[in-house]
DNA sequence: ACATATTAGTTAGCAAGCTAATATTTAGTG
DNA sequence: CACTAAATATTAGCTTGCTAACTAATATGT
């Protein structure tokens, strides 16, 4: 009995909660929230646009729940979708203009919340816990697709 | 522009979503989730029960929500409310002898879970990365208190 | 002791995640 | 070609966080 594995579901949830209420808390003079800030930000990265799903995996959300968050960045001018060309099931997700300021605008708080509350901690410390944490969503995704599939 | 820090409260952010949504799934079969096998793994290191507010800080969710949660538990027989003799104000909550077996057997399935994800990760790193997980929240607990404070 | 402030629990209502089920379009197979 | 399978977006409905507002009970200050 060398030693229990650690609560880390339990610690994890906790700190996500904590970080998302306060950055929400943050944002929501400019109209946004944790959730919708991170899909302008990945939208960011796109000249074209996105798919729907495509945008929904990169922020590792569900088909139905990025679409509850577009129909309110598009209600608020943020974004905008356009039909694909090629294939007329996908509809691709475009950065407006007024989007793009608004990002860069908030961009500030984010990187705000982020210098509160990593300060006083080493940079590598940080990268190390980064890493980690990437490999354990890498791992936890392929346990729940794997049942997926052996469900099947 | 040595480095911009990373995004630790989108990689928590995650993580927690697809643990939590991996433990419900497996949680449902015995008539639980993820919160609520939480809380009643706090109740179960006190004999006398605890008062709801403590339970609430404890597992580190907000009086509203923890009331919910306790309704339900309640109804499936798991806890039960009694009247604070010394203080009519708090409830008292503690496990039935159903939720302790029932506790006992849960804990398998959270405890596996853990298992699958941690597998192959160095547990001086897990240990490393919990003891940051821990002071990032305590340092995000300070920041959203002290502002509530200087808001009044 | 009495008026006020604080504390414990609750209710109501919002946000954002999820699954299940549906329509439409495309891909694949006989 | 026709028929079935898969993919894309959507809708409907559940869970569990949150804040704001309310009631009842206790503490506190003059």
């Amino acid at each position: 009995m060398t030693g229990a594995l650690p609560n880390v579901g339990r610690q994890v949830g906790l700190l996500a909660r904590l970080w998302r209420t306060e950055l929400d808390n943050r944002l929501r003079p400019h109209g946004l929230s944790q959730a919708r800030w991170l899909l302008l930000l990945h939208l960011a990265d796109s000249e074209t646009g996105l798919a729907q799903l495509t945008l929904a995996v990169l922020a590792g959300v569900t088909g139905p729940t990025l679409v509850r968050q577009i129909d309110q960045l598009e209600t608020a001018g943020f974004v905008q979708r356009r039909e694909d060309e090629n294939d007329r099931r996908v509809k691709r997700v475009t950065l407006t203009a007024v989007g793009r300021t608004k990002l860069k605008d908030v961009d500030k708080v984010a990187s705000a919340l982020r210098a509160d509350v990593l300060t006083d901690s080493d940079p590598k410390e940080i990268e190390a816990m980064m890493a980690l944490l990437a490999k354990l969503t890498r791992r936890i995704e392929t346990l729940s697709s794997s049942e997926a599939k052996g469900a099947a």
